[in-house]
RNA sequence: CAAGUAAAUCGCCUUAUCGCUUUCCGUUUUUUCGGAAGGAGGAAAGUCUGAACACCGUAGUGCAACAUAGUGGUUAAUGGCCACCAGCCGUGAGGUUAGGAAUAGUGCAACAGAAAGUAUGUACAGGUAAUGCUGUAGUGAAACCAGGUAAACUCUAUGUGGUGCAAUGCCAUGUAUACCAACGUUUGAAGGCUGCACGCUUGAUUGUUGGAGGGUAGGCAGCUAAAGUGUAUUGGUAACAAUGCACUAAGAUAAAUGAUAAGGGCUUUUUCUUUUUAAGAAAGAGUACAGAAUUCGGCUUAUAGAUUUACUUACUUA
């Protein structure tokens, strides 16, 4: 068991991050959504995450922070289920795109059914 | 006691589990792993100001634009701060100011009033050849060679170059390639047609290698020891300054400093018990504003609640 998400499984490269937006697929499961690509990276890493909270819907840093935070705990304590299904390297993206504050255990059951979709999306391609 | 005034301070705590990040030490070829230490604020916010720092610009002068506006002081600097004077508000402690100039000019003026300047009406009185020609009354803060207004233009005095750490400097994978060198060259390098071969075709303005330039992804520096913090003494009404002693305090970059659970503080509401004030118990609710991004000085705005110090109190009530 593995519940750490440090810098190596964060997805940081602006090159990935812009190929992400321009090639990704996506679900969604209001009030999350998830962009995915199939690639590569440098180190071997099986799959990088990068999560984003738009300023458009909370103004404050600290709101934005808030979410970040608990979207973070929701992956990161969850990540291993997500993993084992998971065979080619993928570049993430999770957006919170609500505009109200979410509670930790809202975030974690939707986030489950955001991979369960996305599981299903790949299977089928 | 109550109601106020002015300053200043604090602004949740503990434990457990799972994490993030920086530095150092050990380990390891690296990755990894283990250990130790550090890790948001009074406003980190707004980006409104003054500087440091960096780059660009820069003979001099004028105009324009913008800012400031009592006097003195303070500071690296300021439009900040302090003291005093003056006006206004308050019983008072105190608060507050948009405090230069109204015979340089232009404009504006509610209500009332005939009229607020190219105006002269009404009533009465006086006067004239005649006429608002003169006086009084009436409106208003102000009614003629007058005043008010510069939070209207304006004038005066003083000051001001621009852009910002996404500044700027350095390293540099890949891709394309100016340039240089070597090698290959009509005995044909290399490319195109093709699955391959033959064949056909283009053909040195090219191919390979190396250098070199350029500087995208990314990385490093800038980047945290400073107009620093605490404290004591001295000078000064004060802002502040000088000196001594002690201390070292985040450095991320799709952006760390957290999440969850339990318990405890604190505030408050309701109910119950004892009761002169008050105290205790139970249940419920609340526990703010807000997140560093080059660094400092200020200003402005947001903020549940708590604490301390100094001072004031007219009328009214006792």
């Amino acid at each position: 068991m593995n519940f750490t998400f440090n810098k190596k499984d964060k997805l940081k490269s602006k090159k990935h991050i812009d190929a992400l937006f321009a090639k990704g697929k996506s679900v969604s499961a209001y009030p999350l959504r998830l962009v995915y690509m199939a690639t590569t990276f440098d180190d071997d890493v099986l799959f990088k995450t990068g999560i984003s909270v738009s300023k458009r819907h909370f103004k404050r840093a600290i709101d934005r922070n808030r979410v970040k935070r608990l979207m973070r705990e929701a992956f990161r304590l969850h990540k291993v289920e997500y993993s084992n299904n998971i065979s080619t390297p993928h570049a993430f993206m999770i957006l919170y795109i609500g505009t109200e504050k979410p509670s930790l255990t809202l975030i974690e059951t939707k986030m489950k059914r955001l991979f369960e979709k996305f599981e299903k999306n790949e299977a089928n391609s």
